[in-house]
This record gives structure tokens, sequence and C-alpha cells, in this order.
DNA sequence: CGTGTTTGACCCGCGC
DNA sequence: GCGCGGGTCAAACACG
């Protein structure tokens, strides 16, 4: 639905903007400096004379500095989920009394036979693409429930996502910030066009699974369905705080379409965590944000990516050899 | 060499 | 029981 990308990309825009620009901390005294940022400040340091002892001594200082603002980014994050949270949940009671009846599919479009089910991208006619994606409603779904009675929970959580793509571009793609590996793909009865299978492979047990086909009806437009519900934050929560500005960090951005670099796909993520499709709230345990084993996550992720991070370790190296090697780095 | 993709084989549920 | 079709597995392959 349109409501949930609108506060989704209010969401992610911001944390563009937290990106993008040196904001003030949560203090709002201090200002947080960017990567970018750093970087200067290394050289500016490095290209000084100062003894080794002060080289250290400065070196510590601007570990402790990062060490507190990767602290307060930390505390930003979580102020914005819990602001994403209650945004999710008033848009909630909003859908819930303009649509009240909305999301309980009939015992007829339940009891559907498998076979009418083969044609299911051209026959359900709640389905439309809206601005290059759009959800589909209810039947379906249930329908889907239904082939396969649920031994698990994640079982039910289904959700389809429609995507507009170049009728040119072959690859079966979603973008939609998480990782996937593709298993499988079969080209079924009711779609000439193959459907390709992936599993979600951002952390071992997640149970997602997501299908990609192309629509019967309109070749330029993907339909992924998205089988079950992640059992860890999306990518993007960890990694978009790291003030990264590469590409590919930007087009994982939930509801990127304002910023992804690949071109004109627009990706709306009805899988994340709060997410409503059909009006419907969802009821599955939510992660809490404020626990130890989360913000445990999030500083290992921080961790990590900073030392996957090229630019990163290019201003690392660029600031120890200033160090080490003042006049190296002032001819350069 | 590790990781992800491809693709044919296999499994299983459903309809006849 | 058999055939069909969707979903999954796993060996082979490609790629960085």
């Amino acid at each position: 639905m349109a409501m949930d990308s609108s506060t989704c990309l209010d969401t992610s825009l911001s944390l563009f903007d937290l990106n993008m620009n040196p904001l003030l901390c949560s203090d709002g005294n201090h200002p947080v400096t960017t990567k970018k940022e750093l970087r200067s400040d290394f050289i500016d340091v490095g290209t000084t004379m100062i003894s080794p002892k002060e080289q250290a001594d400065v070196l510590v200082e601007e570990l402790n500095r990062m060490v507190e603002e990767n602290k307060k980014l930390s505390e930003m994050l979580m102020v914005m989920c819990e602001n994403y949270n209650t945004l999710q949940n008033h848009l909630m009671d909003l859908m819930s009394t303009k649509n009240p009846n909305k999301g309980s599919p009939s015992a007829a479009a339940i009891s559907k036979k498998r076979k009418a089910a083969g044609s299911e991208d051209n026959t359900n006619n709640n389905d439309r693409v809206i601005g290059g994606y759009a959800e589909s409603s209810s039947s379906e779904e249930a329908d889907w429930c239904n082939k396969k009675p649920s031994t698990e929970e994640s079982k039910s959580k289904i959700s389809r996502v429609y995507v507009q793509t170049e009728p040119s571009d072959n690859r079966l793609v979603v973008k939609d910030g998480y990782q996937w590996r593709k298993y499988g793909q079969k080209v079924t009865r009711d779609n000439p066009s193959p459907r390709a299978y992936f599993k979600c492979s951002f952390a071992p047990t997640c149970p997602v699974k997501k299908k990609v086909q192309r629509s019967v009806e309109d070749q330029s437009v993907l339909v992924a369905t998205y089988e079950g519900e992640h059992n860890h934050p999306h990518p993007s929560q960890t990694e978009a705080i790291l003030g990264s500005n590469r590409g590919a960090t930007l087009g994982s951005v939930p509801c990127s379409a304002s910023i992804s670099s690949s071109g004109p796909t627009i990706t709306l993520d009805l899988t994340q965590r709060g997410t409503t499709t059909h009006g419907v709230k969802r009821s599955s345990p939510e992660i809490d944000q404020s626990s130890p084993v989360f913000q445990q996550f999030l500083i290992e992720q921080m961790a990590s990516n900073l030392s996957k991070d090229p630019s990163f370790k290019s201003a690392l190296a660029a600031a120890i050899s200033g160090r080490i090697f003042p006049h190296s780095l002032v001819n350069k």
C-alpha cells in the first residue's frame, strides 16, 4: 500500500540525511563527524609534525571520540526505530478504521482449488501496479496458505511485491535490501517466464523464501512473492548508520525509490518487521531493538562493515601513513 | 579457495 | 496407481 511506502520512505530519508549531512548528536551539541570528515581530520593531523607519544595520544583520543559517536549513532537509530514503530502503529489504526473488513478473505477465496490458482498472476483483479510497484490483496495468499497447511508460523506470512523493471532486463532480481541466495529456477505451466527461488542468506537461520517471476500480462513487471518473516533486522538498519555513501548500501535502504543507484527499479519491502500487507496487522513477535541482543548485533555489524569498507580502510591507511611518514603524505 | 549461480534430478502433493 | 506440476536438492560451474 502506498501509505506503507510513504511511512517507510520518510524513515529512509532520515537515514539518508544521516548519511549525507553532519548531524547534531542526540545531545544536540556535538556534531557527528562523517567518515569524510574523519578522513580530513586524519590528514590534517598527519601533516603536522608531532612526537610519536603525542601521535599515540591523538590516536587514542580519536578512537575514543569515534566510540562515543558510535554510541550516539546507535542511540539515534534506536530513537528512529521507535519513531518508525509509532508511525507504523498510527498507520495501522488509520487503516483499520478505514477498511475494517479488508484482509479477511472470503471462504470462497480460501477454498479455491489449486487448479484455479494456475493463472494467479493475471486473474487476481485486486492486484494493481501502482507507480512501479504494488502489493497483492488477500485471496491468492490465502490460497497459498491452504496449499501447504502451515506447520510453522512463518508459513503464513506471505506478501507479494510488484516491481517495474526494464523489459530488456532478463535478471530476476528484486532489490529489497536483503541478501538472497538463489536455489532453484523453474518454468511453470501458466507462465512462459521462469520462476526463480531464493532463500534469505543474511542470517543462516532465516526462514524467509522469495519467488520471483515476470508477470504474464506485462513482462516488464517482476512479481516477487515473499514467504515467512525475517528473524533478523533489515541489513540497512545497520549499514545505513555507518554513513556509507556507497551505492550498494544506498540501494539496500528499504523503499529506496528516490536514492537507488541502479536505474528505475522501485522496490517496496513488505517483509520488514512491523510492516503490514492487505491492511491486516501482523501479529508476529517483533525484535526488541532496545534489547542487549539487538544492540550487540548492531555493534557486530558496525564493526564488520567498517572493516569491509574500502574507503574506511583507505582513510585509516592514510591516517596511519600520515603519522608514520608525514612527508610522504604531504608529497601526495 | 570460498561463495553464489545454474540446472537437471528428485520428491511430494494433487487430480483423475 | 499414474501422470503432472511445483518446489527443493545438490553437483557442476563461474567468478572474484
